[in-house]
DNA sequence: ATTCATGCAAAGGCTTTGCATGCAA
DNA sequence: TTGCATGCAAAGCCTTTGCATGAAT
């Protein structure tokens, strides 16, 4: 397992050079990315946006997504049973490691894996284009 | 890469044994999953059920397939941008190499890839209750 | 001044559920 | 005969979209 680092993007100079306008409510959600470290989805976002300012709407907060996705500045997942979650894009590729108890996700990465999975590909006469890896578990006590 | 074994579970029995009727819809539904080898979802699954019975509802292969999922004889699967898929559980475990141009579902398996996985989660603090491994790609046309 | 982006409300896709009826045991 | 399972329609969850208004360039 590697480490996986964490650099972010500047969204506002994306959005400039994708030719959108940046407008107040794409500066308050990309504001928000910006700070977060977790990986909230739509309606979390939505709440930690409307802290910010009131008159945002959820539609907004999924279209900017849609905008920020499209422009590979952030990335979907689609975990287990629940709504989008989106994290900044800009690190390394990772994969993650859900928390089934909190929902927290933590990130891993391993270039064994990825390398097994395009051997793998490779076999059967595929190129992969993505793929997802992701493992659902639950922290052991360690002794309490 | 390992090969992947499949044997299919007696669906009736094991609903009999459950303690569940086994009802004219119910035996529709897994006698069409007894006959497929593929990764249908639920309104496929309806599809094939009423060319066998006209009477049967999609509500009804929703409520089978938890039922049958809650007993551990399918596995549904939530790939990417589409509704659930099934399929009967009874084989070895193996991932999904998913054909992007085709939606179809090749199923491949890695002791390595596991293995590693396991690796990690402890290393993490973590035990593994299930995961998901998903490769998504195109077939490489080897010569036209 | 234009045009793009927004908020709102409605709709869309998949899935679940309440309810009265029907069928398996 | 008893109660679980069904069909139907409605609702639920997450997400997208049509439309008139408002704001960024």
């Amino acid at each position: 397992m590697n480490a996986v680092s964490n650099r972010k993007p500047d969204y506002e100079r994306l959005l400039r050079k994708a030719g959108v306008r940046v407008t107040r409510p794409r500066k308050v959600i990309v504001g928000i990315l910006t700070q977060s470290d977790d990986h909230p989805d739509a309606l979390e976002i939505f709440k930690r946006a409307v802290a910010i300012d009131k008159t945002i709407s959820l539609s907004t907060v999924y279209r900017t997504m849609k905008l920020l996705e499209s422009m590979g500045a952030i990335h979907r997942h689609a975990f287990e049973g629940g709504p989008s979650r989106f994290e900044q894009a800009g690190g390394d590729h990772h994969d993650h490691l859900i928390d089934l108890d909190t929902g927290d996700v933590i990130e891993f990465k391993s270039d064994r894996i990825e390398q097994l999975q395009d051997e793998i590909a490779r076999a059967l006469g595929y190129e992969i284009i993505h793929h997802r890896l992701e493992l659902y578990g639950r922290k052991k006590k360690s002794s309490g």
